[in-house]
RNA sequence: GGAGAGAUGGCAGAGCGGUCGAAUGCGGCGGUCUUGAAAACCGUUGACUGUCACAGGUCCGGGGGUUCGAAUCCCUCUCUCUCCGCCA
C-alpha cells in the first residue's frame, strides 16, 4: 500500500497519477487524509491522557511503599477519572485507525510516469519487436493438434482426474516440461539468482502481502480446513521470504528465482483465447524477484527486462515487449513490461511473462526494510518478472518449430532434453 | 489424532504486579592499543508513532480481562517444540 506519509504531503500528484490509472474513486484520497487528520489529533488526547495516568501511577506506588495509604487512594480516584475519558477516547481512536487503514488498502499503486496514458491493452506501447516470423509448411496445426499428434499433452485425462485447465503433461511433453524449467532456473542462478523452492500453499498474511487479499482472494484455489490459499505466483512465497525483516544496505539487491507450479481460478473465460495451454488453470512458472535501494529499482527493472529478453533469444523465439498503459496495469504495479511470443500457427501474441517494478508497494505492506547509511531504516522496493511462464513458450516452441519430421528442440534445450527433436 | 512444554530485543537467555523497553552473554557499530590484524579494554547498539527539536505515547506471539499500575495474574486464539500414534 502507499505510504501515508506520501500522501499526506502530495495530496495533489497522488490524485493525478490515479487518475491515470484510472483509478474512479479519486475522492478515496481526500478522505483518507481527513480521516488521518481526525486520527493524529485523536491520539495526541489519547496519548496526553495516557501520560497522566502512567504518571499518577508511578506516585501511587511511591505512595504506598512509604505508607502513605491515605494519599495513595486520592491518587486512585483521580486515576478513575482519566480513564473514564480515555475508554471514550480510545474507541475513537481504534475506529479512526481502522478506518484509515481500510481506505488506504483500496489504493492501487502509482503508475509511474513512464506509464503510458490509456485505458485497455490497445493503449499498451510496443517498445520492442524481434526474432524471425517463421516459416511454416502447408500442413502446419495450431499447438492443440501437436500434442494430439505427439501425445504429448492430455487435456481430457486432466478432466479425469481434477477438471477444466488442469493438463497431463506426458512422455517427452513431460520431459519438455522438466527442460524448460531446468534450462530457466540454470539461467537465473548463473546471473545471481538464489533458488528457492518455496511452499504452494500459503497463509492470509502472505497473500496479504503481496496484495492478493484483500481484494482478489477469488482468483486463488482456498483451503477451507486449514486456511491456505494456494499460491498463483511463487512472487506470494518467495517475496514473504523477507517480510518483517531488516536488512543491511550492503545486503541489496537480494536476487531470488523459484520454480512453482501456479494455481489461478481465473473464472469467467471462454473462446479461442482458452483453448490448449493458452489459459489453464494449472502451470509451471519460474519467477526472478529482487529486493533493491530505492534509487536502484528502475535500473534494476531494466536489467530484468534484458534478463528476460535474452531467455527468448536463446530459444529463439520472436517476440515483442510492450509497456503496458495506466488502465491495463495491476494493481500492486508501477511499471510493468510485458513479454509477449509469437505463436505462428494460432498467428497471435501470447504474453509469457511481465516484469514490474512495485517500489515500495508491496514492501510497505510486508515491511520489507533495510538500514541506509545514517542508521535509519527505510522501505525496500520490490521487482519481478515471469523467467518465464512455460505453458504458452510451450505453444509457441511447438507451432513454431513443427516440421513434417517433428518438432525442432532449440539449441539450449537439448542437453535437458536429451534429444533434438520430438516425433 | 493423543499427552506435555513453551512463545521476551539480530541470536541465546533472565525477569518478587510498581522506578522494566526490559539483566546478562554473543553478535553488530565506534574508539583505545597495533605497522596491520587478532586479543584485551572502553563506549554504543530494538521497532513504531510523534515533534523543527525535545517531550509524550505504543509494542515482551494475537485478542480480551483483573488492577491505580501487567512481560509478570486470569481467559481465549494462533503458532512452535518434545514424546506417542499414523504416514511419504
Amino acid at each position: 500500500m502507499l505510504q501515508l506519509a506520501f500522501i499526506r504531503q502530495n495530496r495533489d500528484l497522488v490524485k493525478e497519477r490515479l487518475a491515470v490509472k484510472h483509478f474512479a474513486d479519486v475522492s478515496l484520497v481526500d478522505q483518507i487524509i481527513d480521516l488521518d487528520e481526525q486520527r493524529r489529533k485523536t491520539q495526541l488526547e489519547n496519548d496526553e491522557l495516557a501520560a497522566k495516568v502512567n504518571a499518577a501511577s508511578k506516585e501511587i506506588g511511591m505512595l504506598m511503599s512509604k505508607g502513605q495509604k491515605e494519599e495513595a487512594e486520592a491518587k486512585k480516584a483521580e486515576v478513575a477519572q482519566y480513564k473514564e475519558s480515555s475508554k471514550n477516547i480510545a474507541d475513537q481512536l481504534s475506529a479512526l485507525e481502522q478506518q484509515v487503514n481500510d481506505l488506504l488498502v483500496r489504493l492501487p499503486n502509482l503508475p509511474s510516469t513512464l506509464v503510458p496514458v490509456g485505458k485497455t491493452a490497445e493503449d499498451n506501447v510496443n517498445v520492442k519487436e524481434s526474432g524471425d516470423e517463421p516459416v511454416l509448411h502447408a500442413k502446419a496445426k495450431p499447438h492443440w493438434d501437436l500434442i494430439e499428434q505427439y501425445d504429448i499433452v492430455n487435456f481430457e485425462l486432466g478432466v479425469k482426474i481434477t477438471g477444466r485447465g488442469f493438463p497431463v503433461y506426458k512422455g517427452k511433453g513431460a520431459k519438455l516440461q522438466r527442460a524448460l524449467i531446468q534450462y530457466f532456473l540454470d539461467y537465473n542462478t548463473a546471473a545471481g539468482y538464489i533458488e528457492y523452492l518455496p511452499p504452494f500453499m500459503v497463509n492470509e498474511a502472505s497473500a496479504y502481502g503481496t496484495g492478493q487479499l484483500p481484494d482478489k482472494e477469488g482468483q486463488m484455489y482456498y483451503m477451507q480446513a486449514d486456511n491456505f490459499y494456494m499460491i498463483p505466483t511463487a512472487e506470494v512465497p518467495v517475496t514473504n521470504v523477507y517480510r518483517d525483516e531488516i536488512v543491511k544496505e550492503n545486503e541489496l539487491p537480494i536476487k531470488m528465482t523459484a520454480y512453482t507450479p501456479c494455481f489461478r481460478r481465473e473464472a469467467g473465460s471462454f473462446g479461442a483465447d482458452v483453448r490448449g495451454l493458452n489459459r489453464v488453470h494449472q502451470f509451471d512458472k519460474v519467477e526472478i524477484i529482487q529486493l533493491t535501494h530505492p534509487d536502484k529499482s528502475y535500473a534494476t527493472l531494466d536489467e530484468m527486462v534484458a534478463h528476460v529478453e535474452k531467455l527468448l533469444q536463446n530459444l529463439g523465439l520472436k517476440y515483442r515487449i510492450l509497456r503496458l498503459c495506466g488502465g491495463d496495469m495491476s494493481f500492486t504495479s508501477a511499471l510493468t513490461y510485458d513479454f509477449e511470443v509469437w505463436s505462428a500457427a494460432q498467428k497471435k501474441w501470447l504474453e509469457c511473462s511481465s516484469v514490474s517494478n512495485f517500489e515500495s508497494f508491496q514492501t510497505n505492506r510486508m515491511k520489507i526494510r533495510f538500514k541506509d547509511e545514517k542508521g535509519k531504516t527505510q522501505l525496500a522496493h520490490s521487482l519481478n518478472g515471469s523467467s518465464l511462464a512455460l505453458p504458452r513458450i510451450m505453444a509457441a516452441l511447438l507451432e513454431n518449430n513443427q516440421t513434417e519430421s517433428g518438432i525442432v528442440i532449440p539449441e539450449v534445450l537439448r542437453t535437458y532434453f536429451g534429444s533434438d527433436m520430438i516425433n
